[in-house]
RNA sequence: GGCCCGUUCGUCUAUCGGCUAGGACGCCAGGUUUUCAUCCUGGUAAGAGGGGUUCGAUUCCCCUACGGGCUACCA
């Protein structure tokens, strides 16, 4: 048990949940159930003014639309809870007054405007201000005022954080930070700030929350982006001094714009045309889900973005996954996200599905479009035909809606294309053929067509072309022949005889 | 500016000292499909630069360049 893998996955509710944050998500994912464990969703509000209101919800939506749900979160509390820091105050003042005890933390004075000050002063002089062993026996702070005027200071209600004593010259500067990606990282504790750990508004910063949480909660890894990595030392020198064993950490690579410079970032998604939320947010950004993506696919995707199991094969069940990832085999350097090759792998998870898991995702589309579906062999034969031409299922119902609707427009450049001086009477035979021989099978049927052409002294190229944009709309689409065994005759007729009205 | 991380085709990547540097996306060409898409075949294109180490470096080390992150009483 006490060796038992908890990982934890900690958004702050600050708005919707990005990529990035989805595969950090997914890593902590695949690597628990691989190891057998629990996954912890921690919700990091600790700074109630960046708050939004629904961000923790839609966070919990998100993970339950991907698959990728929690075993222990506010909403199905574990026996760690509470699971959103802002509920956690009590746990964390405890803490932070045993480390100020201890001398390895002490009150700060400084007011921000102070401290302002005191950064222009040496960036006049070229110089970078620290808070640190540099100069922090020359600030405003408990460890220059002394336990007395402290206390009567605190007493006054004077406002302070409490901050961290980084180093001093009593100890080694150069600390070893293990990071089972990228090995050990040397961090010099000399050019570290002594970070504030309580705010003036007596809530804990990440830094010493997150330090808190993951000790008692039993987290057993930390997997996090890389733009933790610099206070990796931080965080390892926060458990030293409560005398904690710390978790392995494990700093993922960030995903990179698709072009251009930077990481990628909520608004990308909105100026390039592609997603970067699961679903959606607000009225008007919209996710992969609304955008036709399946879940598996996003996850495959994202997976392999920072990370592959050294095969050939790229596409994977969130089974696979588990099976197959590896830590140790996550990259070093950031990707670049590519919208083409997410629906690349789009593409080939709706291939992989089976007819009847394709027919489950046919069949809303067509009842949202007000059709009933009655006849399931019907249904399977015109999923059977469709399947393959669909990328997203946002492309759905302009596959199924011909087996369903009438074309509402004959688009002009194929009738431009197809429609010659016979061509009337040749359908008009075709008419009368279906008239007389209703259920004749495909292969009769195309005899039987052929023939018609025949008659007029034309290929059967001749009529295929127009009996297609009379029967469809336009010059794509499944096998003609099958559409129209599909339809049967009289409807076949019924989209003849419109199109002969309207077209010419 | 300081600190940290990184660098193989345009993009995602394989290679853990000995390859004609492999795959995938994209793109291009051809084939199949009496249409379009799918599918198949082929093509395109890469180890940042400079020093070492070594019989031999994409692979190990150093420097430079470039990219990324951090440098808040945000996470």
């Amino acid at each position: 048990m006490a060796n038992s893998v908890r990982v934890r996955f900690a958004p702050s509710p600050t708005g919707p949940l990005h990529i990035g944050g989805v595969r950090t998500a997914l890593y902590n994912y695949l690597y628990v159930r691989k190891h057998g464990g629990q996954f912890v969703l921690r919700i990091e509000d600790t700074d109630q003014k960046r708050s939004v209101d629904g961000a923790e919800a839609y966070i919990q939506s998100c993970l339950a639309w991907l698959g990728i749900q929690p075993d222990e979160s506010p909403a199905h509390p574990g026996n760690f809870g509470p699971y959103r820091q802002s509920e956690r105050r009590n746990v964390y003042q405890k803490h932070i007054l045993e480390i100020v005890e201890s001398g390895l933390a002490y009150y700060a004075f400084d007011s921000a405007d102070e401290l302002e000050g005191h950064r222009v002063d040496h960036e006049k002089k070229g110089k970078t201000f620290i808070y640190n062993w540099h100069n922090r026996m020359k600030l405003n702070n408990s460890l220059v005022l002394g336990e007395e005027k402290t206390k009567e200071k605190l007493d006054n209600g004077h406002p302070y954080v409490i901050r961290f004593l980084m180093w001093d010259e009593k100890e080694s500067s150069v600390y070893q930070c293990p990071d089972s990606i990228r090995g050990n990282v040397a961090v010099d504790c000399k050019l570290l700030d002594d970070k504030i750990l309580y705010k003036s508004d007596g809530m804990p910063t990440y830094h010493f929350a997150n330090v808190v949480d993951d000790h008692l909660m039993n987290i057993s890894h930390v997997i996090r982006g890389e733009e933790w990595l610099p206070s990796l030392a931080l965080h390892l020198k926060l458990y030293d001094a409560f005398d904690w064993r710390p978790p392995k950490f494990a700093h993922l690579p960030l995903i990179l714009k698709p072009s251009g410079k930077g990481k990628l970032s909520k608004r990308d998604g909105e100026k390039l045309g592609f997603p970067v939320f699961p679903i959606q947010w607000e009225e008007k950004i919209m996710g992969y889900k609304e955008e036709g993506y399946l879940p598996v696919a996003v996850l495959n995707f994202l997976a392999l973005l920072g990370w592959n199991d050294g095969g050939e094969n790229e596409i994977f069940s969130l089974e696979e996954l588990i099976s197959l990832f590896d830590l140790e085999r996550v990259h070093h350097a950031g990707a670049r996200f590519d919208p083409e090759k997410n629906k690349w792998f789009n593409q080939q998870h709706i291939q992989r599905l089976s007819i009847s898991d394709f027919c489950s995702l046919c069949k809303p589309v067509i009842e949202n479009h007000g059709f009933v579906v009655n006849d399931e062999n019907k249904l399977r034969s015109i999923a059977l035909m469709i399947q393959s031409r669909v990328v997203l299922t946002t492309e759905l119902w302009r596959e199924l809606k011909v087996f369903f609707e009438k074309p509402d427009v004959y688009d002009p450049k194929a009738v431009k294309k197809v429609w010659k001086e016979k061509t009337k009477g040749l359908l008009r035979a075709v008419v009368d053929l279906l008239s007389d021989d209703g259920e004749a099978s495909l292969g009769e049927l195309q005899d039987a067509l052929k023939r018609v052409a025949e008659g007029a002294g034309l290929g059967l190229g001749a009529l295929m072309g127009p009996l297609r944009v009379v029967v469809v709309g336009s010059l794509s689409g499944p096998d003609l022949l099958s559409i129209i065994n599909t339809l049967g005759a009289k409807e076949v007729i019924s989209r003849i005889d419109s199109a002969l009205e309207a077209i010419e």
